[in-house]
RNA sequence: GCCACCUUAGCUCAGUUGGCUAGAGCGCCGCUUUCGUAAAGCGGAGGUCAUCGGUUCGAUUCCGAUAGGUGGCUCCA
């Protein structure tokens, strides 16, 4: 393309994208559901399309969700590929040109049931049939909103209905949507993927096709960029620029090997999560990593998931496994004496690994293996000192998160009506009454989440986000009354009376490899100063003798101070190893020549993001040393150089 | 495990609508150069086009299976 035949399609371009902003402002102020209410329209829309391309499609449910929109259909035999998108997108762009209006009328239950029937939809149906009994459908994952529920006043009251119309397509909606089909802004289709009926493993497979959608196309354009932006820093990505772990198809998926690089991370991670602790007063103790499965049998782990690794004995007739947790290993150092009241709270901690055995399809990069290592702890604890502990723990999470700047969303995880928790529900009752409380005083930013207790008591999850906002819990406070309970620990109190204690269970980075994962995207590979694997690097001007031995005699005194210093001698122009340098986000960068030999001084040179003042500074070389290895102790986030 | 898609050199990617010895950049190795804060020059090595099977005169290309991966679903002690 020339400049003559560019430059007026960018005005014309610029021309769409003014007017477009002007109408999105109109937007945000005056009507802040608008914007949801474009997405679920689109979801009508591409459900009319799909309609006129698979005559036969059968429609499941179709929500808005975080910048889009899905619809989750059953086309038989027939499968939806990506390869499918262009025309169902044509599809959709003819239905929006044609710009017909959204109508909405309501029907009798038992009318809409026979609409259902008659237009065989067999999933509306069974909605409609759960509306009519229940007064709503409980099913997981599904959006209340998409149901057409009119559920104020409570249960069984739904008597009738509400739909939606556009053009030749009709859908069970309680909406609201916008007046027709042109005003739906921009919008891309992105993938398609399986997703259970009803979120149940269970139920049929159905094909969810996911599109994003804003109020114009240069927002759109917007988070197209940001998902490149996201890629860029993907922690599987710079796991391998950065030479930080690798996996072997030999090893096995899920089984991530670390190299020296990014051992440093893991290492200097452990050692800050391990201070925090004993500052806290824990004390380390150590487990193998298998042991007889009569332990998980008693535990009642060995029942409630199958997801583990046995080992089998040729020696023995006792069954082995791997761990895939520590907390019913622990329970055995508690139990090999009598325990007083004095002993307690009774700390352990351990940083170990542990197997589990994800399905394939669950894993992913760091974030999900079948190899992970925790920094747990166990605290037995008497009830009046449940709080204290919770608290305690609370305390060390909320200064190693300070530390990593990184922001956190908190879960408080009870359970539900369920009968798959174990122990007693009173206790149940009151240990989650604890955690709300300490979660409310604490002033914790928390949300409460049914059904995600784990099976022995209630838990405060702690979440991080990686690049793409997806949420990982990484760390974990959870009150345990069931464990001590199966295992028959008891202690004695001051009136000689047997008691059973508490177990409080925790984690602080949760698992090291997930909060890894999220840590490499959060810096996008700029570790700070003592987590940085390469802390400085000496890049020499030429390969003569005097100048080997200046960045030789660096070294050795880096080693005396435990600064992790590397030296680039090898035969490249300067200005090359600089490059590589900062493309290997080395912290603090020195040039060694004749100028620095002459002087006994150097002039670091800082990475970008950790300047905290602009003019170049220059320090005798011990000191400079001595200044990198006070930041690394002191986990300064930014150089003071 | 389920659905869709992907797999070409160490890395990032071209390419072959089925046809002789499969290409580039970076990286690596060698030589020249001895250089001052984001890429010096020249040369070289490196690929059974993931694996196995089928169709075909002929497969890296088409089909199937397997393995690994990507995005979801389910699960996550």
């Amino acid at each position: 393309m020339d400049c003559e035949t560019i430059q007026p399609f960018c005005l014309a371009l610029a021309a769409v994208i003014y007017s477009e902003r002007a109408e999105a402002q109109y937007i945000m102020t005056d009507q802040p559901d608008r914007l949801p209410a474009m997405r679920h329209s689109l979801a009508h829309i591409m459900a009319t399309a799909i309609q006129r391309l698979w005559p036969e499609a059968k429609f499941g449910v179709g929500p808005v969700v975080e910048s889009g929109f899905y619809y989750d259909v059953d086309l038989g035999e027939a499968k939806v590929s990506e390869e499918d998108f262009n025309k169902i997108e044509a599809e959709m762009h003819k239905i929006i040109a044609d710009d017909v209006p959204f109508e909405r009328f309501e029907k009798p239950i038992d009318e809409a049931i026979a609409w259902a029937q008659a237009s065989r939809q067999p999933y509306k149906e069974e909605l409609l049939n759960d509306l009519k009994r229940a007064g709503t459908t409980v099913a997981k994952d599904l959006d209340a909103d998409e149901l057409g529920t009119i559920t104020e006043g409570g249960v069984a009251q739904i008597e009738k209905v509400s739909f939606y119309k556009n053009a030749d397509f009709t859908d069970l909606c309680r909406g609201p949507h916008v007046e027709s089909t042109g005003k739906v802004g921009a919008f891309k289709l992105m993938r398609v993927a399986g997703a259970y009926w009803r979120g149940n493993e269970k139920n049929p497979q159905m094909q969810r096709l996911y599109g994003v959608a804003f109020a114009t196309s240069a927002e759109l354009q917007q988070h197209l960029d940001m998902l490149e932006q996201a890629k860029k820093r993907d922690h599987r990505k710079l796991g391998q620029e950065l030479d930080l772990f690798v996996i072997s198809d030999l090893v096995g998926p899920g089984l991530p090997i670390f190299t020296p690089r990014g051992t440093v991370l893991r290492n200097e991670l452990i050692k800050f999560s391990e201070e925090l602790q004993r500052e806290g007063g824990y004390e380390a103790v150590w487990a193998p990593h298998m042991t007889r499965t009569e332990l998980y049998k008693i535990s009642g782990h060995y029942d409630k998931y199958p997801e583990r690794f046995d080992v089998s004995s040729v020696e023995s007739d006792d069954t082995f496994m791997m761990k895939p947790m520590n907390c019913p290993h622990v329970t055995q150092i508690y139990a090999s004496r009598p325990r007083s009241y004095r002993d307690l709270p009774l700390r352990y901690m351990e940083t170990t690994t542990m197997y589990r055995d994800e399905k394939s399809g669950e894993l992913h990069g760091l974030s999900r293996v079948r190899a992970l290592t925790q920094d747990d702890s166990h605290a037995f604890v008497r009830q009046d000192q449940i709080e204290d502990e919770v608290r305690n723990i609370l305390g060390m999470v909320k200064q190693m998160y300070l530390t990593l700047d990184m922001p956190l969303s908190v879960d408080l995880s009870v359970r539900d009506d369920n009968d798959n928790y174990f122990g007693d529900p009173k206790l149940w009752q009151e240990a989650q009454n604890i955690l709300q409380r300490i979660a409310r005083e604490e002033e914790l930013d928390y949300r409460v989440e049914p059904g995600e207790a784990a099976f022995y008591g209630p838990k405060i999850d702690i979440y991080v986000s990686d690049a793409l906002g997806r949420r990982w819990q990484c760390a974990t406070v959870q009150l345990d009354f069931v464990m001590p309970e199966r295992f028959q620990l008891e202690y004695v109190d001051e009136h000689s009376e047997k008691q059973r204690p508490a177990m409080v269970h925790k984690t602080i980075l949760g698992s090291i490899e997930r909060f890894l994962s999220v840590y490499i995207e959060h810096t996008a590979g700029r570790f700070p100063i003592w987590m940085a694997p390469e802390q400085v690097r000496v890049i020499t001007v030429n390969q003569e003798e005097a100048t080997l031995n200046f960045a030789h005699g660096i070294l050795e005194q880096a080693k005396k101070l435990a600064v992790r210093l590397g030296v680039d001698n090898s035969n490249e122009s300067v200005g090359k190893k600089i490059r590589a340098a900062e493309l290997a986000k080395i912290p603090y960068v020195i040039v060694a020549g004749d100028k620095e030999i002459r002087t006994q001084q150097v002039v670091p040179r800082i990475r970008k993001d950790m300047v905290v003042i602009d003019a170049p500074v220059t320090l005798g070389i011990e000191e400079f040393l001595k200044t990198v290895a006070n930041e690394a102790k002191a986990r300064i986030l930014k150089t003071s150089l």
